[in-house]
DNA sequence: TAAAAAATGTTAAAAAAATAACAAAAAAGC
DNA sequence: GCTTTTTTGTTATTTTTTTAACATTTTTTA
């Protein structure tokens, strides 16, 4: 990304702060390009969820903090995006109505969230603002919220009695997300306080269900909190290793690939 | 205007207040009424300033305070919009640096909450979704939220795990809201739900401070929550009775009028 | 500096939303 | 109850925005 695009960013995301929402048409008349530049940028920021994308307008996501981001979008991170979309909207293929499911935090786990659909009935437990935001506006959802401490980063809430929140609940699918994937030593998240909601989240559903785009197969994070046998179904998409493929099958664990 | 058409006004300016925006295809649905009937009532907040439309959304005119008094579905609600913003607006200047608050459920709340800088730094515990959604804003403000079942009609979320993760909880100060307001029955609320936080709101902080429009004193809602003489400090506007001034100066209550 | 990559602008075609006009339904007034 | 007024839904038309493809410019990098 090159620094006139960044700071063009950066205005519009000042502007947005400013006045909630602007049309397409202002921000290209005030940064002084075209409208399909003004388009390219705003979709770099509803790709990272700061913007909510409408016809003729770009509204700030209530539910994000952009002064801490960074906006260098490599095509390597714009692809594993892409693929994150196809990942979410395939879990959220799989739901059955009166489901009862647990969400955990991540990118990933967003896009299930944003892809239910508006009138499905069902019950939602999640911990993450993000995913909290995008299910409270769905009719059909009924929602539990663990709550706790606030981590900015991970848009996760925490607490020992959001834990125990979890434990007391039951679902029928828990949708988790990690950041490393491997055979040996497990999957893995990147903080420690991530662990024990997604263990409890674990125990209290039927069906463990991970989501998880290709690259994260083989990397390993510090926070370990499950193995791969613990999970009944994987959804990832087509660059998954042929090796991690066939430990899944090993494993007897349904693989889905987007 | 119709009683019907006034709700539906009062919905799409609570759900912009929380959203920011909302696409038009959204409140339809939401609504259950047709796009164009939704465009109709847009016109409407529009005129007045309260939104502005772009090609598919409404925003919210962020320099409007909307005026609830003319789309208000009671009288009673009409009222007291202006004096609950003062309200908020006092209860927020007497924050002092590094205080550890926790703010109570309700729309009087909500308006201190808007209140405070966004550089100020303070450690927040809250269990609104409207509250959660302007903390989480501020730069300065550590956030904890304790979760639970979400209630639609208050915007709160209550659990057991919840109101032990507030009684775990300490504060310099705690800001709530009620109902009603009695010298000799105490100090109520709407929904037995709400007891419990409340009175773990009280009993974790240091000085209780509480926060209601002068139309609450001499009413009786349902759910009994604190007494009268439990609190240090009463903010409300000059409408209070005279009666209730000079019971409460008599409690060695320190009384704020807006 | 030259080649490659990224970013930007332009256009035509496709998709979506706004508008206006009218018909049907609901609410208010008498 | 009946009439009048207001509100709502539907449709066709107009306007606007989005998308996609390609050409051009700018920036990066080898």
């Amino acid at each position: 990304m090159t620094a006139r695009k960044r700071e063009r960013i950066t205005t519009i995301i000042n502007t947005l702060l400013l006045e909630n929402a602007a049309s397409i048409q202002e921000l290209a008349k005030r940064l002084s390009v075209s409208e399909m530049t003004v388009r390219r940028d705003l979709n770099i920021l509803a790709k990272d969820n700061i913007v909510r994308l409408m016809h003729g307008a770009a509204v700030l996501n209530p539910g994000s903090r952009p002064d801490r981001r960074q906006y260098a979008i490599t095509q390597q991170e714009a692809l594993n995006a892409e693929e994150k979309m196809l990942i979410g909207q395939k879990a959220a293929s799989i739901l059955e109505q009166n489901d009862i499911i647990i969400i955990d935090s991540g990118s990933t786990t967003d896009y299930l969230a944003k892809a239910i659909p508006y009138d499905m009935p069902l019950t939602v437990l999640c911990f993450a603002l993000n995913i909290l935001i995008e299910i409270h506006r769905k009719k059909g959802c009924s929602l539990t919220f663990a709550g706790g401490i606030f981590h900015k980063n991970t848009l996760m809430f925490e607490s020992p009695e959001g834990v125990e929140l979890i434990r007391r609940y039951r679902a029928t699918k828990a949708f988790l997300s990690a950041s490393g994937i491997m055979s040996r030593l497990g999957v893995t998240c990147s903080t420690q306080y991530e662990i024990e909601s997604k263990k409890a989240s674990m125990n209290s559903a039927l069906s463990k269900i991970l989501l998880a785009d290709s690259s994260k197969f083989g990397r390993i994070l510090s926070a370990y909190f499950a193995d791969l046998k613990d999970f009944d179904t994987i959804i990832t998409d087509s660059g998954i290793p042929e090796e991690y493929r066939k430990i899944i099958d090993n494993l007897g664990i349904d693989l889905i690939i987007v």
